[in-house]
DNA sequence: AATGAATGAGTCTTCATTCAT
DNA sequence: GATGAATGAAGACTCATTCAT
């Protein structure tokens, strides 16, 4: 099957690629049927390789949960801190310009996949919810939420508890991701995630106005 | 049928009150640790019969699960409904009254957690992605639709894409419950869900209305 | 449901029919789908009483099928012995006239079905082929092997090794009898019993002419 | 495929002998204990392998049995059949040389097994009973009877029915397999298969010559 | 006596994991 | 390295038997 000539690139690539490409097909089936209901098995032929090959490179069906988790969930949320460091502007545009788009970014890749899996495992492995804490929700809290200070503070926001406008924005955006991957996958109601998203922010925008009382 | 007086109902009474506690256990476990990896022996356990007694109220696992859904769904929205209907003033103070009173209510009631098992389950149960659909998205949309709808018409609330007020409303709030039986039962980040939710639904209210800004 | 008067029959004749009724229901399942595949509760439904019911007049499912086998086969060898007894006439008339009589009733009674159950469960239960055996085997095998014998002793049957030729005349009617109960019930391949009775017995009788060589 | 020489062939050698020896295994326990009654790890073992192994060759233990079926009865009766057309001779002959020693290999081979099996189990599995009637009634009652037509239109035999003297011949024979293998192998009561399917088969032809008599 | 709810030992079947090739 | 045959622990489900009513 493999020639030895000049074409091994074919055997070394794979060979690279193999993690890749198991973590993908594995994030792909874990979303779908569950982590409990999905056979290593098949997690190995989505990827083209045997089930031997696959206990080659995780030596559990348990550490390729973490390893899945862990690979789609470095998306840096340090990248998007430097932008907002960077920004000069008001909160409110900050917010509709830098979190949207990262929003839209999330919704779009298979990154937005994890979510789901969290949601449904993080109580069979501790060690998921650990990770997925200190790595996503306490820097992800924390950039949003300073944006929301920063702009009480400047006045140009009502002032409100921070970490419930944190929740009010973020909450529905991992929603969104989770129900693209679950119900929104079983046809029936379809919802346009990267409008919505835009329209979300606006809304809430809207309501941290402080004039926007009548 | 039941013998003399009140007492001694022991056999009787248990027999009918074995669904509720099956479910009630059922429900529980299956939120912890996800169906595939719940064992039916545990459910039964935790129910305080034996696997056997299981399967003479639900024939299989699947139906038991099944069960549970629509036995935690019949929370009625239609009363919800006849109180939207019978309110006298503003769609703002609708929602705050209502709606929050409504999703508070949901949320410390063990019917929180069934949202965490369809967003897990409906893909493996399309039967049961299809009764969420009929019987809790469509008419719960269409009754807090209707009510932006309204606020809308009148003035009240500023225009919008009214779908999208809508998932802006409800997504954080079956997230809110989600994380309450998934993250949030894994110690770290609590979330005071009765407030979120009341301090969502204000700010959401905000947002909608018509601003004096230019 | 039972009336205090006079009609008391009812009940008093249910309860000395059950046993019958019991092992009536019991031989008809155990023929249909073995004895392993038999519910004890189907057996209860089929006699119209409850699983509980069967338990108060048989210990356990196999002194059920103990009881099965040893009802229908106190069909009386002793009888046909003393009709054999009392024949006047040649041994060849009287195996098709006695004979053949018997074993038409045979194959049209229920007992009939014993065999393939017999066939079926012996080696699982040595105490029914012991006592088929001692009870129909050994006094069976007697009974036609004493004509055969008076057949060849008086110059009317060829001499031949009369186990044998008791084989030859016995062991098709139980197969004819299994069949019935068997393949025959599956449609396809349908045996004339009563025709086959007679025709094979006078086939054997043929046989056992001293001149019916050319 | 196969390593250097003739030795070590272990692996390979084990996957091909495999569903052979899972077969045996189960034909004998399926006629020993029953279909029913014979645990999937007990035929495992007995062949030699796991329970898993077993499972990896034949999918459930229903078409574990009808492999069985089919592999025991693929005994060609197209051989005979063959045999039957070359003969040149009577046909009281013909069966007395071929048809005793087709049934002498018969009740000798593992395959007079398979009739114990089906009388048991073909009401609880149509599959089978449409094989074994197609495959193996059908063909063989055709070549019987066609041996006797032959005779009766030759004058080398008496007319009869044609079909009852098939089964004159072919039902004792099934039953001494079906004999063999339920009490005859409970100790009492042995037949000297081969002796009585001479015996048989000379008396049959003995009763179908032409008589001489009155 | 009759019932049928309850039990739990016993089976089939699946699947993560190992390891000879 | 890669494969897939083999394993056996684990889990869903059945059903003979018991026993409170």
């Amino acid at each position: 099957m493999s020639t030895t000539l000049a074409t091994s690139p074919s055997r070394q690539r794979r060979k690279e690629a193999r993690p890749a490409e198991l973590l993908e097909a594995a994030l792909a089936l874990f979303v779908e049927k569950g982590f409990a209901a999905t056979r290593i098995e098949e997690v190995a032929l989505r990827a083209g390789v045997s089930k031997g090959t696959l206990y080659l490179y995780y030596p559990s069906k348990e550490e390729l949960l973490k390893a899945v988790i862990e690979h789609y969930l470095s998306a840096r949320i340090a990248d998007t801190a430097q932008q907002v460091e960077a920004y000069r502007g008001g909160m409110g545009p900050l917010l509709q310009d830098v979190l949207v788009a990262w929003w839209q970014q999330v919704y779009a890749s298979p990154a937005s996949a994890t979510f789901k899996i969290i949601i449904s495992e993080s109580r069979n492995f501790p060690e998921i919810a650990e990770y997925y804490f200190h790595n996503v929700i306490e820097p992800g809290s924390a950039l949003i939420g300073s944006i929301i200070q920063r702009g009480i503070s400047s006045g140009e926001f009502v002032a409100d508890n921070v970490e419930s406008v944190v929740h009010s924005l973020v909450l529905p955006m991992v929603m969104l991701c989770t129900h693209k991957h679950g119900l929104g996958a079983c046809s029936h109601q379809q919802i346009d995630g990267p409008a919505f998203i835009a329209a979300h922010v606006a809304l809430v925008v809207r309501g941290l106005a402080p004039t926007s009382q009548t």
